[in-house]
DNA sequence: TATTGTTATACTCTATAACTATA
DNA sequence: TATAGTTATAGAGTATAACAATA
């Protein structure tokens, strides 16, 4: 049941097993620098969303939660003057919701706040890096257009 | 604002930002593959951990959670026959949480029903793969370590 | 005393269903 | 009539604090 590397080509079974590990990790780090920041994960999530303008609905999506949760999730970040809802003149029905500065600097220190992603991504070189990079916009690019 | 790939290297940042909106579909497919055996997010993550028999202390350091909420998780395992608790002869304070031959079989249905990230996997060529594998190893094992 | 697991409690997240306002 | 968002409600996840059993 190989779960290292070996001499061999990995299969798409062992990456998985690599990559699953790795994820739980990421994900970690990203719960750790939210809470740091008074967010909880959902709001943390939101936040890093919302670099433009969305619908209610478009978040609940990207969640994938159901859409009357956004409601309350986004009322919390509205208290807290992250974002404001702006009714669509094109469709009155439509609520898009845009950050505010603060929101935008919030999202931001976030990202920053991941140490541990950050120090690890720093620790390949440019080549690792640019191979990373390319096999990650394969698989991502794969998995979005299959789920359309 | 650099986000996709480009003739220099990315940076560490660039490369963050992908990772970001990898983990992020990725988790969906897990979640997704979660519910459709019935179990919710965090019940599917504690199964797939049970390779092989951990304290329940252990478990919410896994989990990143309060150890008080692994009792309840736990329960509800219980009651469905996936998982037992037995008492650490060593030290009679501790449950040692261990797979049932059915816990271990709904953990490995978990794996394969993630066809989204599975099918992705199998895009990439051999080499890809190795590589991929070799970069993953590189950054979980300077997490880890760097979390000591 | 310190640690493991449990219980009780309160807050957050989530799905379902019924409602409103717009289309 | 269909859709976007809201409200109400119930079930699940989570942190905090206090507790029993064991070390």
């Amino acid at each position: 049941m190989p779960h290292t590397s070996s001499p061999v080509s990995p299969t798409a079974v062992d990456v998985m097993a690599t990559l699953t590990d790795f994820c739980r990790v990421y994900q970690q780090d990203f719960l750790t620098a939210a809470q740091r920041l008074d967010l909880t994960y959902s709001q943390a999530k939101l936040v890093c969303l919302l670099a433009e303008p969305r619908a209610m609905r478009e978040l609940a999506e990207a969640l994938s939660c159901d859409a009357s949760n956004i409601t309350l999730l986004i009322d919390r970040l509205e208290q807290r003057g992250l974002v404001e809802r702006h009714t669509d003149q094109a469709d009155r029905r439509v609520k898009k919701v845009v950050a505010t500065a603060e929101g935008t600097a919030l999202a931001q220190q976030v990202r920053d706040e991941m140490h541990g992603v950050r120090a690890a991504l720093e620790t390949l070189s440019p080549s690792r890096r640019r191979s990373l990079q390319s096999i990650l916009e394969q698989l991502h690019g794969h998995m979005t257009t299959s789920l359309d």
